[in-house]
DNA sequence: CTGAAAGCGCTTACAG
DNA sequence: CTGAAAGCGCTTACAG
């Protein structure tokens, strides 16, 4: 390295100038093989342990590397193999979205399996059924393999993924034939809970949703349906509150649902749960006095709330981490399974008490 | 193309079993430029637009690459131009973040903006001044610019990219040295929000916080200080609560702000509110009537709540697009300001009433 | 056990 | 205006 202080002349490559914080000129295999009087080939093989070679080069290659400080470069590595070492994920970009929680946690769970295994997170949102970020991203070859954080029943995403052969996994159920899915068990979940409810006899329970074209909203119904089936009991259809517009009249559904004497509220999720919450308040409607409330999901923005509520629990780090392992698995060619479906916990609140 | 019929004999490359579904070998400059019978070159100033080449010729490549949809491997184009067209995104991987739906806002605003370029988002998260997944992400020189979504007084991460000579800029305000960031002006609107309270005749305002080290906390509470400066008055220390244990004794602290007998109770963010409003309805305090409650800080989490609350109110959309405008001109080379502030509103609501 | 060479799919001086 | 060639930093048959 030459001392900084010469006077110019600086023709040849990187001067005194590109040299300033640091060196900035990254240090390749070539320097390596070259510092070390050995080829590329051998420095290659030491460093990812594939192929033939002595054990005294290996370890000469490893430490010189160490206390250089050498960093292969993803890229060029990923060039030569037809890899990319990324993972896209794709969110919902809409802003109707209220359980960023959920999303936060499966991030970070798919984040900490995909370290493990050398690949990084490339994030994508679209709004309902717009791919096309989706599609730049598998156009320019940017990533090997992507994980669906939300589908819809009918799901554009998926439809583009499996038509173009690419690798990937969702979150969360769908019906599509063939997609490798891992989600919680709601429909068990939600059978569970509503007979806990249904064994303390409050017999009439009203379900209310807000039916956003998402499957998960169907196996919701469907436990719901299996406990009372389970129960020998029989599902009144009056009280299924489902239309996709509740959100905006939930005064009014509200206000109907209390006029059928219902002595328990039941939620699909936490953010219609917020809402009914509200219109309970402003009618001084109590609970659990006058009518009990529980949810299909928790989240944080119900964490805070007098009375606390009475709902299911999931663990959305092991499903991003799930996920993200069966979709590592995909991508090397191993056989994975279908579906997974996670276990939940019920957690039993004063809102029912 | 061979007709997929033939008995067998697949010995070269890509047979019938690779060609399945359309035809997965992904066309290449090469293939491009033997079609036309021009060279590579040519191939490739077609396409970029840069170099001179004959009109007819441009043309040609043009509807040739669209008919045929060959997309380029940014990846290889990375290589070659030691570039990667990723911006790393890091997020703060901590549990304490409520303010999901800002991130939300910001990443999107993020991605329209990296789209427009051909830069896509590498995401990662990481806890408090761990900046290990940073770290491997630039090592392995996977991105060609950093945002930081969240800055702490001291801030590991900003040392960290500083030392290394990275591009990067923040979203939220810093004060670390020559740190390009953009911020909305969150001094001016507490300022302005505070002197709203104060001229509408509030003089006994508390103000509650949970400082966890972030520098919009001391923003806000310079703000905060400027009104009555401003309104000639001087602020009460008393009525001052920012510990960063408050989170866990709301309880207590509402119930010496209540002591006090403060006629508006201002919260740092919304997290807080939502806690002290729990804590005033456990204590069937009413909101206007006996106290009133405003907010530096709106996101989803109050949406809901009766009364409405008064709050300050960001477009945090805006926000992503300016910081990923910033950072792409940071690493173009043009020259940016060091910071940018943005604007902001003043929403008022019932709970100021 | 080790190395020379070709190749991954682009870009970019350099020379016509 | 166009092309041959070298190069980006790796990997990987192939041959010793």
């Amino acid at each position: 390295m030459k001392s900084g202080a010469q006077p110019a002349q600086i023709t040849e490559g990187y001067g005194a100038y590109g040299m300033e914080k640091d060196e900035k000129k990254n240090i390749t295999i070539a320097d390596v093989a070259e510092a070390l009087g050995v080829s590329k080939t051998t420095v290659s093989r030491a460093i990812s342990g594939k192929g033939r070679i002595g054990r005294g080069t290996r370890e000469r290659v490893l430490t010189y590397i160490q206390e250089h400080d050498y960093k292969p470069n993803a890229i060029a590595k990923g060039l030569a193999q037809s890899k990319t070492y990324n993972l896209c994920v794709t969110m919902p970009g809409n802003y109707e979205v209220v359980d960023w929680n959920y999303f936060q946690e499966c991030l970070f769970g798919i984040q900490e399996m995909a370290e493990t295994a050398g690949y990084d997170i490339l994030m994508t949102m679209g709004r309902r059924n717009d791919i096309s970020s989706l599609e730049r991203i598998v156009a320019n070859h940017k990533v090997d393999g992507v994980i669906v954080m939300r589908t819809l029943l009918e799901d554009a995403q998926l439809e583009f993924l499996q038509q173009r052969d690419i690798p990937f996994v969702t979150t969360g159920s769908t019906n599509y034939e063939g997609v490798v899915q891992v989600d919680h068990n709601h429909r068990s979940a939600c059978r569970e809970l509503t007979s806990l409810l249904l064994m303390r006899g409050l017999t009439r329970i009203a379900l209310v949703g807000e039916d956003e074209g998402y499957v998960v909203t169907q196996s919701r119904l469907d436990g719901f349906r299996d406990a009372y089936e389970q129960a020998g009991r029989t599902v009144d259809e009056e009280l299924l509150y489902l239309n996709p517009d509740n959100r905006m009249m939930v005064g009014r559904v509200v206000q109907e649902i209390l006029g059928q004497r219902v002595d328990c509220i039941l939620c699909m999720d936490d953010a219609v749960t917020s809402r009914v919450l509200r219109a309970l308040r402003e009618r001084r409607v109590r609970v659990p006095e006058d009518v009990r409330v529980a949810s299909f999901y928790d989240s944080m923005i119900l964490q805070d709330n007098v009375p606390s509520i009475t709902s299911l629990s999931f663990d959305s780090r092991e499903l991003g981490r799930t996920a993200c392992r069966e979709l590592l698995d995909l991508i090397e060619g191993k056989p994975v399974e279908d579906r997974t479906l996670l276990s939940y916990e019920i957690v039993l609140k004063d809102s029912t008490k």
